[in-house]
DNA sequence: ACAGATCTAGACCACATGGTCTATAAATAA
DNA sequence: TTATTTATAGACCATGTGGTCTAGATCTGT
């Protein structure tokens, strides 16, 4: 058919599991449209395969004795080659789709799911797109808003937050504090003196419970100050 | 037919544009199974809309005039209702998906879309799921990449990251000074004297290139020292 | 065995920081 | 109007902090 004069994508497989390895390069072989350029059933010999052949695409299965298959996307990604992970398990964990995801697998797949919607997912990620079944995005999604639920309920303690409690000056120099700027400096970027820092600054301890900036810096950076600012601080698990 | 016999699920609309209000409205009357118990053209009628009717589902436009759609999406997670929020935009802003699901929307559909894949969304999202159809959930799985992308760039100048070249001991020094510990209290934790605690927080402001402790907590915040140790800090935007 | 890094620790000094009190002007609330 | 809160600012003092130098004890790797 027409399809054998498009170049055929690279693909490679990783999974300790060499029945199921064989398996899929049976059924990518059969499709006629990808080039399974090798196989491997850990990681470290995955990652020499993937600088000799230069892969368009690792499926990694994500339960692997050696290294875990989360180090392996890690690492495929720090070879500088073009290659996607499309992430492939055996359990829907909404964990490890997070991690996954996060750390940069351009997909993932249960096994147990139909051929045909493997090599789906194998085409759009090919494509350039990021692919997650249905199913998986939804458990991914889940996970997702649990995550910031705590966040938020951490800092909705918030309203009976200490920092409710400081005046919009004190903000203003609990602000500069977070950037570790002096007393001086807070004084002359509010054009005020050096002692009616210290006075703001006090009270700003007492309010806050703390008794140096350290500890007031730290109890705003854990109590969402700086996000009400505008600033960012990124999640990681 | 048999549905009637079935509970009805109560979708109240918030849309600023009264066309496509009264046309979803005629779309989910059709259908039979879904009761429209209002419709607003803002978010603060659609709030008490809510309130007196207690949907079971909310479908909000994203651009609304007085309040924009995210800010509708919060107020309504903090009614205690058990309302769930469908987000519904013209654009598939990678940016406002990824707010919209990060503040706790269940779902969120295309303007443009079919209406059979409305009507599915929303019976996704009544049966407790979260829906983003296949195309946004693609863009959405991008920005988020990309966001981690952007933190890893910011920390992985972490091979040039200062912290590198702190010691051991200097980081078990660090690490203490980033929970607002004194040199006496680092002393007695480390077993050691405090002028050695000196010693090392000294060497720690030279490699970090900083002259003071805040400073220097500061900085281990803002470049993943805290996420190594296990420690979380959390997304916003 | 020797060079270099690391951990330890002391001495000294200047200055920043934190604690406490007092006090005035202005704005706000009762 | 009076009382309270807020922002301002000074004085005073004890102590914590940061800067610089020196130096011995271990531990590395060559």
């Amino acid at each position: 058919m027409r399809r054998e004069f498009k170049k055929k994508s690279k693909v490679l497989l990783i999974d300790d599991n060499y029945e199921h390895l064989v398996g899929i390069r049976e059924l990518l072989n059969l499709e006629g449209t990808f080039d399974v350029v090798g196989i491997a059933t850990n990681v470290t010999v995955g990652l020499n395969l993937i600088k000799k052949y230069q892969p368009d695409i690792v499926l990694l299965d994500m339960n692997m004795p050696d290294r875990d298959g989360l180090q392996g996307i890690i690492e495929i990604g720090k070879l500088d080659s073009d290659t996607k992970v499309l992430a492939l398990s055996g359990y829907d964990d909404a964990d490890l789709i997070f991690r996954a995801m996060k750390i940069g697998a351009k997909g993932y797949v249960l096994k147990t799911m139909a051929s045909a919607q493997l090599i789906y997912a194998i085409e759009e990620v090919l494509n350039g797109k990021i692919y997650l079944p249905l199913a998986l995005s939804s458990r991914f999604f889940e996970y997702f808003q649990q995550s910031f639920r705590d966040e938020n309920a951490k800092q909705e303690l918030n309203e009976e937050n200490l920092l409710s409690y400081l005046t919009q000056r004190e903000e203003e120099v609990l602000e500069l504090l977070t950037q570790g700027i002096t007393y001086k400096g807070v004084a002359s970027k509010l054009f005020i003196s050096e002692t009616t820092v210290k006075t703001h600054v006090n009270n700003i301890f007492q309010k806050l419970q703390v008794n140096d900036r350290t500890q007031a810096v730290l109890y705003a950076i854990n109590n969402g100050f700086l996000t009400k600012k505008g600033m960012s601080t990124v999640a990681s698990r």
